[in-house]
DNA sequence: TTGCAAAACGAACGTTCGTTCGCTATAGTA
DNA sequence: TACTATAGCGAACGAACGTTCGTTTTGCAA
């Protein structure tokens, strides 16, 4: 519900009525709206850590470490309900503007989202993949990009032709990292 | 208000107030809540080609139109209201599924804003300042993508070091798609 | 079997929402 | 000057919202 209709359009009395409970019986678990929105956000992030982070750091090469952390991102809006996309990037643009907990939390969320991929594209750095003097906070940045505009694209425009784009986008950014003594 | 809190958080109560009129008063001139919806959507688009799109257009160098309707583009979130980044994006995001008028319409107008970066990346491929045979849909991806990722550094993380990191990606891109003759 | 804390409930609260209605003031035209 | 759209207003509507309250049901421990 949170992804189709954002945090706030997420109501106690629908949601209660579509898990088959009363009003006041699934408030009395959280307390207020606000808990509600905070345990939802809790939710969908430790889904992500366990669906698109965690099955990355298994794999052992950098390099493919990162594409399966991408691949796992641009998949996992597919994922679960019928919805628009990657919940946690739909939740930041809501919460964007509204200071308070919510905000912070996915602010955060978002920070340890771009150091787990600088941290990926460092250690690729440190396998002498990529060169030694690379921007690995810029590289970060362009990935990041690539998976909002891929998300943008796959699910407001209904382009079947995002996820190529992506990859096509994120092999462009490896080639550019790539050390140069390979050429 | 819409940037702010949403074209949904948008109330026509506090609307009213906000601009001295009644309740009903203001509810007249548009009818319906969906029809404000729209009608705050269209000045949004009006006011991004007044002061992002247009101003681009009028440079010549087709390489730094390019360069301008980016700076434009970052530029533009600052604008306005003390809100949170680029509404169209917001708006974007919000409608993103959530089928209806709102949603086609704001699919229409980023459909028209990668289709204006694609042009004038064609233009530099006429001018032969990029390669002829440049995926141009492919660049104006890239390029969005770019803008997405500062519209999230710059106002959701706060990162002062956003805009210099986007205009880095930019020259990245450009440098990627220039003609190889001039290397 | 009894006792008790937690869970769930139904009803109601006050507020806000979008929308409707009838009235009044205004401005422009005949 | 009289007529007529139109703009704006205030009051009210029903619905939905988050939240509170007291009661009933449930499930586990003594």
């Amino acid at each position: 519900m949170a992804s189709v209709q954002g945090l706030e359009g997420l109501s106690i009395g629908r949601l209660a009525t579509k898990v088959g409970m009363s009003k006041s019986g699934l408030f009395g678990h959280f307390g207020s709206k606000h808990a509600l929105q905070l345990a939802v956000l809790e939710e969908i992030v430790a889904r992500f850590i366990d669906e698109v982070i965690r099955p990355a750091l298994a794999v052992r090469s950098g390099e493919e470490r990162l594409r399966t952390l991408i691949e796992n991102w641009l998949k996992w809006d597919a994922h679960g309900v019928p919805s628009g996309g990657c919940p946690l990037t739909a939740a930041a643009n809501e919460l964007d503007a509204q200071p308070g907990p919510l905000r912070d939390y996915i602010a955060n969320q978002q920070r340890d989202w771009l150091d787990c991929i600088q941290r990926i594209v460092g250690k690729v750095v440190k396998e002498g993949r990529f060169r030694a003097d690379l921007d690995i906070e810029q590289v970060a940045f362009e990935i990041h990009g690539i998976g909002l505009a891929h998300h943008l694209t796959a699910w407001l425009l209904g382009d079947n032709k995002a996820r190529e784009r992506a990859l096509t986008a994120l092999e462009r950014v490896i080639d550019n990292a790539r050390a140069k003594s390979i050429h």
